[in-house]
DNA sequence: CCAAAAGTGTTCCGTCTACACCCATGG
DNA sequence: CCATGGGTGTAGACGGAACACTTTTGG
C-alpha cells in the first residue's frame, strides 16, 4: 500500500476522535464523560476520545476509545460522526484534529467506572454539563443538535430504549432530545401512523395503569446519511 | 503553544481538504474539477484539495486549494465542510485522512483554468460526473446530499445568483439541485412568502417577456449548522 | 401576428396543533 | 376509594400539490 511517498508538504498532525455518547437515564438524556488523568486539563471533565491507531478506521476507533476509557461494553446502537474540529491551538499539545462522534446507547448500558488513563467515568446532564475540557463544550452543543436533527429523519429514539417499550417511554425520549413537552396524543398518534411500531403483551409499571408494550416493526430501518 | 509533546501513541497521518465546489453554468448544476498532473492517479480528473498547512485552519486551507488549484478568483458565497473521509487505503501514498467541504459559486465565477500542479481544470455536470480519483466519486455524491438538505434549511440557492435575479432564474437553481421539475405557482408562491426576496426594476432577457428582479431582503441571513 | 417566456388563483388534501376526559391498576 | 399514570377523538389552521390561461415583449 506504501507504493508512494508523502509529498513533502503534507502536514502531519495528530488524529484523534471524541465521542460524544448519550443514554437516557432518570428520564432525562445523559452524556457520557470521562475526568482526565493527564495534562492538559487534568481532573478535568472530558468527552471520551483519543488517538486513532495506524491502519485504523475513524469508526472503529471511536468505539475502542468507548470501550477503553469506560467501562461500557455493549455496542452503541448507533455511532456516527458529526464534525471535525482542526482549528490551530485547539488542543495545546500542537496540531491535533478530532473527528467527532455521536453515539447512542440502550437503556441498560448505563453503569460506567473509569478505565484506561483516565480517573474516572459518568452520566451527566446533556443540556446542563459541567465545565469541558479543551473544546468539549462546543463539541457537545453540536452533538446535540444533531440529534435533534436525527430524530425527525432517521428512528433514532428507538436507540434509547429496549427491544419492547411503551409509548409513553418513547415519548419522553423525544422530549429529552428536544428540551420541550409534547403533547401525548399528537405524539401517539403520529408514532403509530408511521407504522413502525407494533404491539405485544402488556407490563405493569409501579403505579398507574399498565402501558401497552410495543416493538419495532421488522423490516423498519433507519434512513441513512 | 507547543507547551507539551503529543503523546507516543498519537498517530500522525497526512491532512488534507477537498472541496466540492458548485457553480449554475447553462442552466445546470456543475461541479469544478481539476485534471490530476502527478501520481497517484495521473491524468485523471479529481475534486480540487491539498495537504493543510501547518498553523492553518481547515476552512482557510479549503479556499487556499480552491484559489491556487484553480483560476477561481471570487470568494465562495458558501464554504462548509461536511464529512470526514479516513478510511485506510482510501490513499495509496498511505494514511490521509481529508475533511470534505461544500463550496457555492456565484454566477459570474465560471472561467477556470488550471493552476499549481494540475493539467487544468473545467467544471461538469455535478450528476453526471466523470470518473473520478480516489474515494472522490462517494465525497461528490456526499456533497449533493449536503446541498439538498441544505437548499431547505438555508437559502442557499441565492448563493449561486447574482445579487439581482429574477424567479425563473432562482427556480431553475432549486431544480438543478434536486434534479426535478418544479412548478412554477407553487414556486413562486411559496418563496415570495417566505418575504427573504424584494422586487426592484425590471430587466428583458433575449427572448420573451422580460422578468421581474428581485433582491435579497436585508436582514435575512441563512439560518446556520 | 407569432414565438417565447413571465406571470397569476383556486381547490383539494393531508398534516400539525390545541385541547379534556375516562380507564386500569396498586395500595 | 383514591392516587397515579395510560389511553382516546375532534375541530380548525396551515402548508403543499395539482392544474391552464393570459400578458408582455422582440422579431
Amino acid at each position: 500500500m506504501e507504493t508512494l511517498a508523502l509529498p513533502p508538504q503534507a502536514t502531519q498532525v495528530g488524529l484523534a476522535v471524541d465521542v460524544a455518547a448519550f443514554a437516557m437515564h432518570g428520564g432525562e438524556l445523559q452524556v457520557l464523560l470521562v475526568q482526565r488523568g493527564e495534562l492538559p486539563h487534568a481532573r478535568a471533565w472530558a468527552l471520551p476520545g483519543g488517538f486513532v491507531h495506524p491502519g485504523e478506521d475513524l469508526h472503529e476507533a471511536a468505539l475502542r476509545e468507548l470501550r477503553t476509557e469506560t467501562s461500557v461494553t455493549l455496542e452503541p446502537r448507533h455511532l456516527e460522526q458529526f464534525y471535525t474540529f482542526g482549528a490551530p491551538g485547539r488542543d495545546p499539545r500542537g496540531r491535533i484534529v478530532s473527528v467527532a462522534h455521536l453515539a447512542v446507547l440502550a437503556h441498560g448500558a448505563v453503569d460506567v467506572t473509569g478505565g484506561g488513563h483516565t480517573l474516572g467515568a459518568g452520566w451527566f446532564p446533556a443540556h446542563r454539563p459541567p465545565a469541558l475540557a479543551f473544546d468539549h463544550a462546543a463539541i457537545l452543543t453540536r452533538a446535540l443538535g444533531r440529534l435533534r436533527v436525527r430524530l425527525e429523519y432517521a428512528h433514532l429514539a428507538l436507540e434509547f430504549l429496549s427491544d419492547t417499550f411503551t409509548l409513553p417511554e418513547l415519548q419522553r425520549v423525544h422530549e429529552a432530545i428536544l428540551d420541550r413537552p409534547l403533547d401525548k396524543r399528537n405524539f401517539r398518534k403520529r408514532l403509530l401512523a408511521q407504522g413502525l411500531l407494533v404491539a405485544s403483551g402488556e407490563r405493569r409499571s409501579g403505579v398507574g395503569r399498565p402501558a401497552q408494550l410495543y416493538r419495532r416493526a421488522k423490516g423498519a430501518r433507519a434512513a441513512a446519511l
